[in-house]
DNA sequence: TTAAAGTCTACAGTTACTGTAGAGTCAATA
DNA sequence: TATTGACTCTACAGTAACTGTAGACTTTAA
């Protein structure tokens, strides 16, 4: 199948399944004589492998790094499980974050209210701190 | 005062300070004879707001359109607190959005357990599907 | 006078794409 | 068979908010 097919079938951009391939995450496949890409069925499920990885937040970087592991069958699997380990803190630490700062934001709001000008603005006169 | 001071007294990088004069949030400054940029305390002042900004995740293209509003003080403040509960909701959505994705990373990890080897670690299967 | 520290501009790199230009290819229709 | 529209190709610029680097110049202190 050409590249058009396969973003169909996998809910990905045309520019993106070019970008992955130049990043290294897909390998480059055969073209025909017109230089198109074609794909089989083995392409479809290393695309949603990555998909997947990138729904989860993993970073390209990360994902090379499965991808590398998929391909030593043998070895330990501990690094794939470090790799959510630490993936996981750093969500933690992400909405941990995300909840100070809401706090302050909602300290922030409640310094203003309607009808006001911009000199008189508690907001502003809050951040000018 | 020169431009490392200022960086000293804001806790700001030098680099930042050009940069965001570069980007129309500081004012361009007069300069020494040897082109040396020299602030007062207003700018300290100015680059305080923007990193108070900043820590509240505030874009640059946001913070513009604060110190906008601050040069007009006679006009209302509305803008500001539209802006303010935008961002606030933004910053709800993502600790939503995280909390989801922590819960799928938490149901990723338990598929997989110590001491296995690639291709029977569950996490590898799960991302495979 | 000299050397170190500070500053200058301009540009590249970061992340994970998205958008665009301009050229070439393919498939279906007239 | 010619054409046309859809598809694909490469290469490059842009996004956000910086950070890092190179190479030249200025200031300051010894």
């Amino acid at each position: 199948m050409k590249i058009g097919e396969l973003a169909e079938l996998t809910a990905c951009s045309v520019q993106t399944i070019r970008y992955y391939e130049k990043e290294g995450l897909l390998r480059s496949i055969k073209r025909n004589e017109g230089n198109f890409r074609l794909y089989d069925t083995r392409a479809v499920k290393e695309l949603l492998f990555i998909k997947h990885c990138r729904s989860l937040d993993i970073s390209l970087s990360e994902i090379r790094q499965l991808i590398d592991l998929k391909n030593s069958p043998e070895t330990t699997c501990n690094n794939v499980n470090i790799l959510v380990d630490r993936h996981n803190k750093q969500v933690d630490l992400r909405i941990r974050e995300l909840k100070e700062l809401k706090k302050q934001l909602k300290i922030l709001r409640r310094k203003c209210t309607a009808g006001r000008v911009v000199k008189d603005c508690g907001i502003l006169l809050e951040l000018s701190q």
